[in-house]
DNA sequence: ATTTACATTAAAACAATTCTAAACTGTTGA
DNA sequence: TCAACAGTTTAGAATTGTTTTAATGTAAAT
């Protein structure tokens, strides 16, 4: 099963038909080893520049929400003027260096599972995120 | 020391003048009982509906940013189409119910202690922050 | 081939936030 | 007392990220 393949299949199993512009999202996406952050801005530059491609940006949008919907995407919970995606859908914390703007990944050897003792009644935990925020000594918080 | 001076003091020591609208603010924010969450949008309205204070956008978000930079407010890593803000200042955690899009907080006996092994280079810790997310049992993650 | 459902797109709409420029207020010091 | 000035308020405009819209395009299924 070559990489096109596996991103039709990837691209069907969230409803949506593999065009040339969804395939070109997905080889941004999936085909890097490592995976990575990014936000709607980054993932539309790179496909821009990097594959010569012009996307409109509810394309973008419509198949960032798909994924995310199936999961293929996770979302991270930072406050801040635009979202961030993670490519690393397994369970695990960050680290939000606030000088740069720029999300860490806090591997889980790092850091102590997070214990909860208790939930709110009629509710099922749907994720647990720890975020840590670093900047330089004589930094204010943000 | 009555609730003015003591607003007028936080006021001064967040750079900022003692004026009428930012002392309404300040009630809103500083004389419950209990600490609570809230918007922009929610303290604006509460300002015009329950003190009969016209009060422009502008202002809000200047005091409130002061007071976030001077550490009497803290802003909730959350992602979301707009900002939470939390009077309460002390170290703790938060459940977001994605049905109601409410924070509720996580008591300090109801989630063990954080503990983190290890830094980014050069950075300090500025906060360690633990979101829950919680949504009735049928609903698929946001 | 024709139909039908789904896609793409540019542009408009939208919502939260920030900026701007003008008018206002309160304090200070001549 | 009042002129000057530093800081404030305000309405509205600008900006930014995101979503919606409406027109056009494409591809699969009959």
């Amino acid at each position: 099963m070559n990489n096109i393949s596996i991103y039709t299949e990837k691209l069907r199993e969230s409803g949506l038909r593999p065009t040339r512009q969804r395939l070109k999202i997905c080889e941004v996406l999936f085909s890097p080893e490592k995976t990575f952050h990014f936000t709607i801005n980054d993932l539309t530059k790179i496909i821009e520049d990097k594959l010569s491609e012009k996307i409109s940006l509810a394309t973008v949008y419509n198949t960032i929400h798909a994924f995310k919907k199936k999961g293929y995407l996770k979302e991270i919970s930072i406050n801040s003027d635009k979202s961030y995606f993670d490519t690393n859908v397994t369970e695990h914390h960050h680290f939000f260096d606030e000088d740069t703007n720029e999300l860490i990944d806090c591997s889980n050897d790092d850091i102590d599972s997070v214990n909860i003792k208790k939930n709110i009644t009629g509710k099922k935990i749907k994720s647990v995120e720890v975020l840590i925020k670093v900047a330089t000594d004589n930094q204010t918080q943000k």
